[in-house]
DNA sequence: GCCGTTTTCGGCCCGACTGTTTTCAGTCG
């Protein structure tokens, strides 16, 4: 499956002609031709050339340079624009306030090329007197350059769970091969992860390995022994695949499951964990339940009496966070509501963005009364998937909501959220959040933390009031099932335990992206969840009941 | 560079904020 691979180059593409300033209409055309193959439903190397145009986002110029890449792993108009523009230049545009224009001028005036001859040069005052740059500029720059380094560059579980299940399918398929499991932090659910980790019990061990280290994504041997090889993988990250010993699969998995405070705790409470067939049987020894890998922390799994029910996907009964083609979706509602038929789901929440968001094409009022035609359509036609009506409103800098409370009134279904404004001091932006939790309109509040990882940090923000004023008024805190993974673990765990329902979503902006909630769902069950903490495993007629609830007013 | 159609060229996602260039360019979502 090479479409990652190829929507990475468009997107390099895309990134280079930026800083060359060339027209954004070019360069949106590569990032739509990106989002077109990574999102395209089969492998695109087995799609026939003459065909690749069909591709909704896919043109002449685009087309061409995705067979080159195919067939040559190289594509000579990237390549001449790389030496043009050093690597460096791309890892400057990533610092908050740095953005094309900036970066070529300090580039082409100045020779800069990295985040550490800039942090050198500002620190050595020779940016002093440069267009454009003054001193609030350059404070802004170099407080960027520090939350650049804060971000984590741990690959993110959106992108470390499908590529560990696509290993794990092709080694499953080796001949020889009885057994293969994703283990490591992976399993465990982690939000980002280091490395990557795999089990596989063959009868034929010495042939299991040479196929792993022979999948395309491998892009360095580091080291091989009888019982485990470990690689570099293509995304940079360091992958192991362990082989279990004949009769210790059980004792394999959950070495290689951690996480190493678990399992220290395990050794100490008895020293010898090497021969279980299977987990079950190692926490009998250790007269404990088993306990799911998303526990396995060290945060009070050892007191457990009992196995917690934690929630299953198929306790979900519907997405109450996703977006249509009325706002910047790229799926009408009809599409999104059969995908969501297509997952088995009961119910649908419709929440496009609202006015604000102008680059989101936002609705209005109008907008929103016309959508409802729509919607009114659709749903006669499903009428085994209840559509609701919904928006996700902007909450704006003051606490106030992007739309009057009369059409607010009119949903069915309200979600609040954040995009702007993300500079606040912490008690501004935990007020302004508070005052959108306590609004009678609010259901709830989508990405409380603002983060994306490896890319945003979150604003600062009090999760610990957010949940409180939750709890008071009765409104659902969100686990944004996506690259923000929003709450997080620990914080969905302090909802839970405050009785603040939370809503596990996609944000889905195409069909395919509702099929993010998995990872969502892992974070819930970090944070212990059991299906009655989760709002959308009620079934519709509860959910139904729980949205006319009163809300608490002050 | 892609798309759609008023079929081959014009339109494509817009508005607020910020700092500085004091009249607007750059960045962000």
């Amino acid at each position: 499956m090479q479409n990652a691979a190829v929507a990475e180059m468009f997107d390099s593409i895309a990134d280079l002609l930026e800083i060359a300033g060339e027209n954004p209409f070019q360069i949106r055309a590569y990032r739509r031709a990106a989002e077109a193959v990574a999102t395209h439903a089969t492998p695109i190397e087995d799609v026939p050339a003459a065909e690749l145009r069909a591709i909704s986002g896919l043109g002449p110029a685009t087309s061409d340079k995705t067979r080159e890449f195919l067939a040559t792993g190289r594509v000579a108009f990237l390549e001449k624009l790389r030496e043009e523009y050093p690597r460096g230049l791309l890892e400057l545009m990533r610092v908050p306030g740095l953005g094309p224009k900036r970066v070529q001028q300090l580039y082409r005036e100045r020779g800069i090329s990295s985040v550490e001859a800039l942090q050198e040069s500002i620190a050595n005052g020779e940016l002093t007197g440069l267009a454009g740059f003054g001193g609030k500029t350059l404070a802004k720059i170099e407080d960027g350059i520090k939350r650049l380094g804060e971000l984590s560059s741990n690959l993110p579980l959106i992108d470390a769970l499908p590529l560990a299940n696509l290993v794990a399918r092709t080694l499953a398929d080796v001949e020889g091969v009885e057994r293969v499991e994703i283990a490591g932090e992976v399993r465990r659910g982690c939000e980002s992860v280091e490395s990557l980790d795999w089990v596989a019990q063959a009868g034929d061990a010495k042939a299991v390995i040479p196929a792993f280290l022979s999948l395309p994504f491998v892009q360095e041997v580091l080291e091989t022994t009888e019982s485990r090889a470990r690689v570099r993988m293509r995304p940079g990250i360091e992958a192991t695949l362990h082989i279990a010993p004949s009769g210790g699969w059980g004792s394999a998995l959950f070495f290689a499951t951690g996480s190493p405070a678990h399992v220290e705790e395990a050794r100490n409470r008895n020293a010898e964990l090497e021969n279980y067939s299977d987990e079950t049987e190692l926490y009998a020894a250790l007269q404990m339940p088993f306990l799911d890998p998303e526990l396995r922390e060290k945060t009070g799994e050892w007191d457990l009496k009992v196995r917690p029910n934690l929630v299953r996907i198929s306790d979900i009964k519907g997405d109450l966070h996703a977006h249509s083609n009325w706002s910047d979706g790229s799926a009408t509602i009809r599409q999104m509501v059969e995908a969501a038929r297509a997952r088995g789901y009961q119910y649908h929440a419709i929440t496009d963005h609202s006015k604000a968001l102008a680059m989101a094409n936002g609705l209005n009022a109008q907008r929103l009364r016309e959508q409802a035609k729509e919607i009114a359509e659709v749903q006669a036609d499903f009428p085994d998937v209840k559509i609701l009506r919904g928006i996700e409103c902007d909450i704006l800098r003051d606490g106030s909501l992007d739309l009057d409370d009369e059409i607010l009134h009119e949903l069915d279904w309200v979600v609040a959220s954040v995009h702007s404004a993300f500079n606040l001091d912490e008690a501004s932006q935990t007020a302004r959040m508070i005052r959108a939790i306590s609004h009678p309109a609010v259901d709830l509040i989508a990405h409380p933390t603002g983060r994306i990882l490896g890319a945003r940090a979150p604003y600062a923000v009090d999760v610990a009031a957010l949940v409180e004023a939750a709890s008071e008024f009765d409104t659902a805190l969100e686990i944004n099932a996506s690259q923000r993974l929003d709450l997080k673990d620990e914080h969905a765990r302090m909802a839970r335990d405050a009785n603040v329902l939370i809503s596990i979503d996609t944000d889905a902006h195409s069909t395919r992206m509702l099929n993010n909630l998995e990872i969502g769902l892992l974070t819930a069950r970090r944070a212990w969840c059991e299906p009655k903490d989760i709002l959308n495993t009620k079934p519709r007629e509860e959910l139904l009941a729980w949205l006319k609830r009163p809300k608490s007013q002050k």
